[in-house]
DNA sequence: TAAATAATTTAGACAAGTCTAAATTATTTT
DNA sequence: AAAATAATTTAGACTTGTCTAAATTATTTA
């Protein structure tokens, strides 16, 4: 059906997609995945073959509905493993990506049924990102990004864009976990970094480099 | 390290080498592996550069303590999944062999020291065949193919050494799964199938097909 | 033990996915 | 709007794992 290869490529492309309507773009893709822009445009030409997106030459590509079904799946059981890694095996939540990125390619959907079941019907993974469900359909409950809030406030850490190690762990050592509430105190239009207060009064500066990677939600 | 590949090869050699002191024929690991006997050669000396195999051209392979290592951790892997499946994800056991050997290419011996762990340090898959330990040690405790055996008496059922959904769904229509306690009555010397006898008075043939799949222990 | 048969290996090719270097097309700058 | 720069694609090659057909080596049979 799908090779691991192409799933990776399809994810790749989901996620430079949500958010801008624009086509994704060869050199985003091959930064996205550590790979050469020539590699991309030959897996483009594969994936457009198949369907899975719409490429026209020299200008990006757009995802279609079939691929992003396959995108939804693949990421469904990549936070779904998450949270069994996390819930059931007790790994630390820098620990779970890695081991999530080769257990997605398992094909069953069975399996990912009754994971799901087992797990007791999870709606987010550890990182706070939602799970969709069977049907593609994401729940995104009003997450935005950090960096595009204008508006001081209260605000909740409901999930994160980047999901290496060293980044979560920088987060965790700054107090930032899903779920944390913290209200914004600044925000800086010369570097876009911010300062942001918990409620146990501990304050801590925020750059643009940071808060384009965490998601949050308005509280209260 | 290795790929998935040189894994089912090596899989494939050490099942081929149990029970037998000679050396692994070319035709044999193809016909394991459903694959042509050229493809085999080429492996073969790619294995051998690896040193996880002695190869004599013409006259197969024998595996080295290296390749061994590899082969148990690798069905070490399969048969903790193969639990995993049938006890948590409540599989049945003629559904859980194709799953575990895609799971079983999953490379993290951190994530299978948890899984062991979570699982209660199982030493037998759902099939009855043993789990290797950490360091690649198999207790076989005496097991022995039931078509081997040359004294009546009463035997229990250990393993299998097939595990089609076939074979798994003809033996538990027969009343034959791990645990079965069984005499045997006659064994034919002429077509080498033999009557056997449960505790409940049922009794049923074995053909030579079936009986060299099946390990038993001898009981009392 | 020589001929016939069977098993194995070699040769050459193919598909998937990758790369670098060169050619082409877009975009930006002046 | 022409020149310079940046992005993308093409061309050609490499790796892994596979195949078929032909050549070679082992084994069996008569």
């Amino acid at each position: 059906m799908t090779t691991s290869t192409e799933e990776n490529y399809l994810k790749a492309i989901y996620h430079l997609s949500t958010g801008n309507q624009n086509s994704v773009l060869t050199s985003a893709i091959a930064g996205s995945l550590s790979t050469s822009a020539a590699s991309v445009t030959d897996m483009i030409k594969k994936l457009s073959e198949k369907n899975m997106v719409e490429y026209e030459r020299y200008h990006g590509v757009k995802i279609t509905r079939k691929g992003e079904k396959v995108a939804l799946s693949i990421i469904r059981r990549h936070r779904l493993w998450e949270v069994f890694l996390m819930d059931t095996l007790k790994f630390k939540w820098d620990e779970v990506h890695d081991l999530a990125e080769e257990l997605e390619h398992v094909s069953s959907d069975e399996l990912t049924k009754r994971l799901d079941a087992f797990l007791g019907f999870p709606k987010f993974d550890p990182h706070g990102d939602p799970i969709p469900d069977t049907n593609g359909k994401v729940h995104s409950n009003g997450q935005v990004l950090l960096s595009e809030i204008t508006k001081k406030g209260k605000y909740i850490l409901s999930g994160v864009n980047d999901h290496s190690p060293s980044f979560l762990q920088y987060l965790e050592k700054k107090g930032l976990i899903p779920g944390s509430i913290f209200s914004i105190v600044e925000m800086d239009e010369f570097d876009n970094s911010m300062q942001i207060i918990f409620s146990n009064k501990k304050s801590i500066f925020i750059s643009k480099e940071v808060s384009k990677n965490l998601l949050v939600r308005s509280h209260e």
